[in-house]
DNA sequence: TCCCGTCTTTGCGCTGGCGCAAATAACTAA
DNA sequence: TTAGTTATTTGCGCCAGCGCAAAGACGGGA
């Protein structure tokens, strides 16, 4: 499929780019396809290109050394990513690796070329400051999160947040279709494959979500934004 | 105290800032004094600042709801902070409180007039973009140590990365003196006061700390490395 | 010097959440 | 349809870390 200027228009980070602009981007760009469960680039790979993800469904995950991983975000369709390695003149690594939810496509732009228009088009560089901007406040929340908030809380708050991103609308049902195994959710909320399934039985007994293999449909928000912001007891 | 444009050269988003730079900054810019324990702002209010520290000390802290709140970062002299607000041309606010450790002065620049320098001044924006980059980095590194490590992991990991940042020599001990009281320790690495006083202690006793009020000096970093990097069991 | 507020230590009991193990359940390919 | 693979559920035991409470330790101000 053939990317053209216009849909670049839908990138946040090229918002304010002129049709001249997205042209040049393009012609320093290719596409890359990846299957289900393949990688855009690992942990510490050199960061030569940023990518922009035209279909499918990509998770950003950091591991420590014992190989347990943590997710850090999901990137839907026209979000960018990688794009931590363009500040820096040269050496940048990714901090985290890309991998694939879903057979999916990205453009992937040069780090170098993409840094040598930011140069001289100051509107491409606050654009990109906003995206880092919004992602700092995010980490910040869910770290906030993370150390003061029971498991309960932290995944109803995952669903909450994952239904804003990547839900779908289920017509009949009014629900709204999450795709991601209890794994997935556990390394979204620092917990584990085993108490997101007993918290997913339990509310799916109380009747606000209903639950599948690799499916969790959410059919009643808010009932999910009541735990989420319970105080505590 | 007069600041001059060669002081602000340490500042690493200055580094590749000119003298004519340096010295329109510091016209656009007035000194503030906060005393211990005062802010400099709070979460929420507008970001119509961002600051450089002169002298003293600051955390950076978020509070959730119920009032608890996680330090997000400390601030030494001649760091920047309150930057976030920059690359939004209207109605930022910050996203966390900047509460001083002690008698603290620092450089206020507006918010406006440093985004206009940086629309004629490439460098500046990517030094400033460098230094999200780093705090992207950093941020994502805890909330991963949150999500898989111990307790008594991430406290070794903070005292190491706080001897790092805003340590000092004690001479004749030949230790890193550090001036924290559990209560900061613990918001640092969400657990709790007492958890904190426990480990510090079985350190202590095992000789490669030695403690006092809001007083902690490593002897032997070595041996905390050794605690922080320890895989499970 | 003494007082008072703040910080720290430590005993104690409790429980949220972990993680193994084993049984299902749900998909896939042939 | 069947076999093989992968995801999910749930019983069970366990323990790291929480948090109260009470007793110290420290340090600044008058």
């Amino acid at each position: 499929m053939e990317i053209l200027a216009k849909d670049l228009k839908q990138v946040v980070v090229f918002q304010h780019a002129t049709d001249n602009d997205l042209n040049l981007i393009l012609q320093n760009s290719i596409t890359r396809s990846i299957e289900e469960s393949g990688f855009f680039f690992h942990q510490g790979d050199d960061a030569k290109f940023l990518y922009i993800l035209t279909s499918g469904q990509v998770k950003l995950m950091q591991s420590n050394p014992n190989g347990q991983q943590v997710n850090l975000r999901t990137i839907a369709a026209w979000q960018m990513f990688g794009a931590l390695g363009i500040a820096q003149s040269d050496g940048a690594t990714y901090p985290a690796a890309a991998q694939t939810l879903e057979d999916s496509t990205a453009l992937a732009i040069q780090s170098t070329f993409m840094r040598s228009m930011m140069e001289t088009r100051p509107y491409l560089a606050f654009d990109l400051m906003n995206l880092m901007t919004a992602y700092i406040q995010e980490m910040q929340a869910r770290y906030r999160e993370l150390a003061t908030e029971k498991v309960e809380q932290r995944v109803a708050n995952a669903l909450i947040r994952l239904a804003g991103q990547t839900g779908t609308k289920v017509g009949k049902e009014a629900g709204i279709l999450l795709s991601f195994s209890r794994q997935d959710v556990a390394e979204m909320t620092g917990s584990t494959l085993y108490t997101v399934s007993r918290l997913l039985s339990e509310w799916e007994r109380q009747g606000f979500i209903k639950t599948g293999r690799e499916k969790i449909t959410i059919l009643k928000p808010h009932d999910l934004v009541r735990i989420a912001d319970r105080l505590e007891k």
